[in-house]
DNA sequence: ATAGGGTTAG
């Protein structure tokens, strides 16, 4: 086609890039005709690696570009922040020439996602100090960082700045202020801000019944969804995860087993691992061990870490060394730490053998780790004479 | 090009 312009071109590629398919996307770029081959088709074509998380391919194109815009770089930033790189993320943000508001929003939600909250609000302070102004985005972002490592007074000083700078409130912004006013335990604020809500939509439900629950108000955060049950915001998974972490945190067994078929039953949503292993801690923590156990061997799908930690933290509790032998027999025989890195669980099954005084099945622990390639095991056990 | 909600254990 001669009418083809650069934008046909990107068009293209961008949507084969949305549907996930680089190879398709990469095809196309591969025949942009020279004349047309600018800096939107190039900035696409990385923009495309970027959201399908192929970070190398993105590198390479990026880093052949003739010229980038300011949509390139905040690319490649978002990229990094989403495979979990967040150094590289942030070498990228420092070569930037020219910074716009969209590439400090972009660093800054990169680290508040990845748990990076130190980093996050001094991200934002210098943004500050350089002349600009934090928008929606922004404030989103840093108040996350407020919410996940408590800091009330700061996520307070975002709030009294939202009417100074002019901030809309829109609905994700009042969502972010909830969940910071909550997670730090203000619930007083959090539901005074809740309640004024025109409109809930399922994440700010969420975000004040999980919070309830962790705060141990777990009755009112039952009551809590059967008022959102009957709004007109559906439950959907991530509801189902904070009730029945209610639950499990206010010993509400019975409780929790209804809303666990409710939704399945009433809602049709599919139970999942975590599904399973909020009830496997919620029967756990209620010494009711013997069904959690059925439940883990019957679960539909094979059980994770976070089931067998859950399970391993109630045979922890109740110190039952029955099933506690099975759990160390399932786990040794399904090898399940191998495959996610994680021997955490080799650390809580010695820490049981410990506490119920058998120092030689806790040594016999430690030596299956050792011969299963462990680096690190640690010394000694919350449950362990300390100062070896 | 950028933003919000989720399980376990200590």
């Amino acid at each position: 086609m001669s009418m083809r312009t650069y934008v046909t071109w990107a068009e293209m590629i961008t949507g084969f890039a949305r549907s996930g398919d680089s190879v398709s996307a990469r095809r196309f770029f591969d025949q942009v005709p020279t004349e047309l081959k600018n800096v939107v088709t190039w900035t696409v074509m990385v923009d495309g690696y970027c959201s399908n998380g192929q970070m190398e391919m993105a590198r390479e194109v990026f880093e052949a570009m003739p010229r980038r815009n300011f949509f390139v770089w905040s690319s490649m930033i978002c990229g990094y922040c989403k495979i979990g790189d967040v150094e590289e993320a942030k070498a990228i943000f420092d070569r930037i020439p020219v910074r716009n508001l969209v590439n400090w929003n972009s660093m800054i939600a990169g680290y508040a996602q990845n748990g990076f909250c130190q980093e996050a609000l001094k991200a934002f302070g210098n943004m500050q100090a350089q002349g600009f102004e934090p928008d929606e985005f922004t404030v989103v972002s840093v108040l996350s960082a407020c919410a996940q490592s408590g800091l009330l007074d700061v996520g307070k000083d975002i709030h009294n700045m939202l009417s100074h700078k002019r901030i809309k409130l829109n609905q994700i912004v009042l969502n972010a202020l909830v969940d910071m006013y909550a997670k730090c335990g203000d619930l007083i604020n959090a539901r005074l801000i809740f309640e004024e809500m025109t409109e809930r939509n399922s994440a700010c439900w969420n975000a004040m019944i999980s919070s309830m629950a962790v705060h141990g108000q777990c009755k009112e955060a039952l009551e809590l969804f059967c008022r959102m049950e009957k709004s007109n915001e559906k439950p959907d998974e991530i509801t189902f995860l904070s009730v029945l972490s209610a639950c499990a945190h206010g010993g509400l067994v019975d409780e929790g087993m209804e809303v666990f078929s409710k939704m399945q039953k009433k809602y049709g949503l599919e139970a999942g691992i975590k599904h399973y292993g909020c009830l496997v801690d919620l029967l756990g923590r209620a010494g009711r061990l013997r069904e959690a156990y059925a439940l883990v061997k019957s679960m539909p799908m094979k059980p994770n870490d976070m089931v067998w930690g859950a399970m391993l933290g109630a045979c922890r509790i109740y110190m039952d060394m029955e099933i506690t032998e099975q759990v160390a027999e399932d786990i040794s025989t399904l090898n399940s730490s191998i495959q996610s890195g994680n021997n955490s669980h080799y650390v809580l099954l010695s820490n049981i053998y410990a506490a119920s005084d058998r120092w030689e099945k806790a040594e016999r622990t430690r030596i299956e780790m050792e011969n299963e390639g462990f680096q690190k095991i640690p010394a000694h056990s919350a449950f362990m004479p300390c100062g070896a």
